[in-house]
DNA sequence: AAAACTCCGTAACAAGCGTTACGGTAACAT
DNA sequence: ATGTTACCGTAACGCTTGTTACGGAGTTTT
């Protein structure tokens, strides 16, 4: 068991090492070689943990998928209101900081990539699915008094407006700061009359 | 002087060309070769045309951006309103059909690109400020009695959630359709007071 | 202690890449 | 008609890619 535990631990090792190519050095440059050097390893364990490189990708993009998720669920138990959760679990989804700058530049990444892949465009039409209930669910708890077609509308205008300004910011970030975006936010969901 | 029309034209034709790859076959596979089959032509024609790869790469990403603002202004220039006019240019900027579809995964392809290569960044981020500030004044121009940041906090929202959408329904076109995107911008656009 | 087994680094392979060099063809000039 | 030049398809080069095969080191089993 501690065996398999290892090899566990080793997949989210080279996981993280796709992330971080994926982010520093892009799409066209993630190549084996690539991974293996930023995982501190050779080509050949990384041969030895996964059959080919398709299923290494897949592996980093699902695990990239259960990282996030597991973030945005504890900020949502942690908020003090549904408002606050819709708000909280929003603002996590946009590129504020360096590290969820690099989040954007992998989830671009991995989102290019799926273009020739099946399999992979499959995975991310799941994962965006279930993002997109989440956030109609947020948004039902935020206004209780709404009609469905209302909640989801607006539950679409946000995590459009998130997911853009996080690929605006992942390629800009000089030109959009975090301060901007959480006006940008607030102003939305002030409008929307969600603050 | 036909002589260096022909020779323009097929620089746009190649460049098309790299649209065409980039839209159906992805980033990875947006090889020399592959350009020069989805042109009709030989990998001799594309060399003699461009020193290199990049030279191609950057051809075509600035055809794509003097493509879509010339639509932009045409649609600016055609609409009877600046209401309408603010509507309709980021109308376009979505993913409501399979043409637009297409503009976007292009466009995202580009992004990933643009990762690895500062060229292709920094043509990115002229381009995005150029967008942006066009958002600006229409936005200025839509709601002339608001103050300098109520424009630009709204402005922003307002590409961030249409290249959102258009991010979104360029990976799962089944599940946003054009009417909900309309929707989604129309409510946008009542909430902040602009409908 | 020897044998068997697991694990992984090393080195090689074929395939595909960007790029270069060559050669022929067609148009123009003389 | 002949020489010249521009153009581009063909074929090759060196390099990098994903993948496979081999061999040795460490661990477990008998």
């Amino acid at each position: 068991m501690s065996l398999s535990a290892d090899r566990a631990a080793q997949g989210e090792a080279l996981s993280r090492a796709v992330w971080d190519v994926l982010a520093q050095q892009g799409l066209e440059k993630l190549t084996v070689r690539a991974v293996a050097a930023a995982a501190g390893c050779t080509t050949g364990l990384v041969m030895h943990r996964f059959p080919n490189r398709r299923a290494l990708l897949l592996h980093a993009r699902q695990l990239l998928h259960e990282t996030t998720r597991e973030r945005v669920e504890a900020l949502e138990a942690a908020a003090p209101s549904p408002r606050a959760a819709l708000r909280a679990v929003l603002r996590q989804g946009m590129a504020t900081d360096p590290e969820s700058t690099n989040w954007s530049i992998v989830w671009l990444g991995f989102l290019a990539a799926a273009v020739a892949d099946d399999e992979l465009i499959g995975m991310h039409r799941r994962n965006n699915r279930d993002w997109r209930q989440r956030a109609e669910r947020l948004v039902a708890a935020a206004a209780p008094d709404w009609p469905a077609d209302r909640v989801g509308t607006v539950a679409l205008g946000l995590i459009a407006m998130t997911e853009g300004v996080a690929a605006l910011a992942a390629a800009d970030p000089a030109a959009y700061p975090a301060d901007e975006q959480e006006r940008m936010l607030d102003a939305a969901l002030a409008a929307y009359g969600l603050g």
